[in-house]
DNA sequence: TTGTATGCGTTATCAT
DNA sequence: ATGATAACGCATACAA
């Protein structure tokens, strides 16, 4: 019944056979196609065809319904691996995100998992941390696993010369970040209006002292919000204190670091501030707090990604919405289209941003 | 150079040709170790052997440096799917969560991503969003796959069978969620003595009056965690109200949607409350504000997980904190003994609870 | 409609 | 220390 039972075994790969640790034994007892064959009584082509989606009307409707069953008698689940070498596709999709303690991401996963997931491909989850060397040698892994395609969260400008060499192996979409001028396929959003809503509102509150803190450098995003931050700030004749740092993850913790350099610079602090995403905003919150600094009395905060619980904390944060679901859906779908070969009209995809109005931010006081 | 141009057609698969789709052309010439053994002059062999790991020293050290100089030059990479037919390896674990939107995951898979990382490792992962049906799909694409292990966190009691038999064909590991009884390998969580720490802390501020939030039946960890605290409270003479209902994830939403049952049954309302994770914990926070009922002044509460914000928000939650990190490294480190067929003293931890109190809890009032 | 033959890229065995 | 060779499981061009 079972293939490794019925098989000389010469050179046969390790993992064919019953293998026994401390308790555990596993019967890998690996149905391969010819079993399936020889119980059906067909060739193996026969099988191949008959089992195949696309093939399987080029057989005849009593031996299919025969190799089906067979199939189904013993078990068979077609080798992946075998099948990838032989055609050229793998079946999975590699997942490059920056940082996985973000809760940004989680919606991003979910979107890219479930529409890959409808066309049965797998997703290969990696995390960079950042990192450029960790994404160069992420992109050599996937590479040698020979994906199918990957989506990327995590490209820095100083990683558009490694990507671009990526996505003439491999179809390639960046998701979140953008890289403009690459030529590489995008799903991003609009980030240069996000900052100015941001700054609208904050400007409609009657604020002219703003200040942003700033994310990591060297990332479209968090460039996109700081300059449309700025530019209408300065439009509207108020003064804009930008908050640089080289920090590496815009975290709670860079949040907070950025939160201390902008008190204590000196000089009267601003009204206002725009922090280039939630955590960040949050961490800038509880700054503010340890010094007694009330959010929005003294000072509005404004957030950025709308991540899950940004509604419960307090004051619930006001900020800027980016669709991460819908986001990580379009860059499955355009990876797809693009592994199948398929033109596409809309290889760069900018979501639009919505301002989300909360309490974290109201006039200010004198 | 390159494969591609010295090689018959024939039946090549199509991945191995210059594709060209709307404006994107990908060369994905694939060097094969065939390229690297004609450029240094050696059969494929003693290429393999050269660039094998652990076959190396069998070769001649100025052949080998040849072998890795071609292999550089061509910039080989070697192709994982063909190895991996060869030898029963893939280097891929699937990786199986109930739902990408909870915070908690987050450091969990960082865990796994990065111990398995070390080890050249990948993951593949998956959502199930705790259906059954999900959970049976997803394990036989990872068994198609051909992954070298599993390690799930979404294991329910219904899914038993099904991973039983999935434990026979491959390394598996439970993760958080354990399924006792089931002789699977896991890495989990002492819920009972979580759950008792929780009524401990409400009992010891003076609580007479308490209920739980119950997470999803026919999962252990809700399961233990609600026994850990229904006998902590019966033991102190104390009441313990259970609102349970068929939630199937223990989102924001479930927390409003107990936490407004319990509120409408009428009666005496408790003046503490257990919910089994903290996003339930925060939606009924949520809800207790809406019908003007403060925290912890009327209500006490406490979560579970200590997910990443839970000290954020207000008031901060007082909860129970289960290391993710830790354990999706755990996790991940007992699955790559299993894979590695070698006997594993540890086949089952469990990790200890730690009370985190913040500001959601107080005394009782009266 | 089905069978035969071949090769995908790699590695293990055997022989040299 | 290295080379020749076969086989892993599958899918296709071609013949029948």
């Amino acid at each position: 019944m079972i293939a490794r039972v019925t098989r000389a075994v010469s050179t046969r790969p390790g993992h064919a056979f019953t293998r026994r640790s401390s308790l555990q034994t596993y019967d890998v007892a690996t149905v391969t196609l010819k079993d399936v064959a020889e119980r059906a009584g067909v060739d193996v082509s026969t099988a191949s065809r008959a089992l195949s989606p696309d093939k399987s009307s080029l057989v005849k409707a009593t031996t299919r319904n025969r190799v089906v069953a067979a199939a189904q008698e013993l078990g068979y689940r077609g080798n992946i691996q075998a099948s990838a070498l032989r055609r050229g596709r793998t079946g999975t999709v590699g997942v490059i995100v920056a940082d996985l303690g973000n809760p940004f991401i989680g919606p991003v996963l979910r979107g890219i998992a479930g529409t890959l997931g409808n066309r049965d491909l797998l997703p290969i989850m990696t995390e960079t941390r950042d990192l450029s060397s960790a994404l160069s040698k992420v992109c050599d892994k996937l590479l040698a696993q020979r994906v199918d395609g990957i989506i990327t969260t995590a490209g820095r400008y100083g990683d558009r010369g490694l990507l671009k060499r990526v996505a003439r192996e491999v179809p390639l979409v960046l998701a979140v970040r953008d890289l403009p001028g690459s030529g590489i396929p995008a799903i991003s959003h609009d980030d240069i209006t996000g900052g100015r809503l941001a700054a609208e509102h904050l400007l409609g509150l009657g604020h002219t002292r703003l200040a942003q803190l700033e994310g990591p450098e060297d990332i479209w995003s968090f460039e996109g919000r700081a300059q449309g931050f700025r530019e209408a700030v300065h439009a509207a004749g108020a003064t804009c204190d930008d908050i640089r740092r080289s920090i590496r993850l815009p975290t709670i913790d860079a949040g907070r670091q950025l939160a201390t350099e902008l008190l204590d610079r000196g000089g009267q602090p601003p009204t206002a501030v725009f922090a280039h995403n939630d955590t960040m905003a949050i961490g800038a919150i509880a700054t503010f707090r340890d010094r007694g600094i009330q959010v929005p009395d003294h000072i509005s905060v404004v957030g950025y990604n709308d991540i899950p619980l940004t509604d419960q904390i307090q004051p619930p944060l006001t900020t800027i919405r980016l669709p991460g679901y819908e986001l990580g859906r379009l860059a499955a779908e355009l990876v797809l289209t693009h592994i199948d070969g398929a033109r596409s009209a809309t290889d760069r995809v900018v979501m639009a941003p919505e301002l989300i109005v909360r309490r974290s931010t109201a006039a200010p006081r004198d």
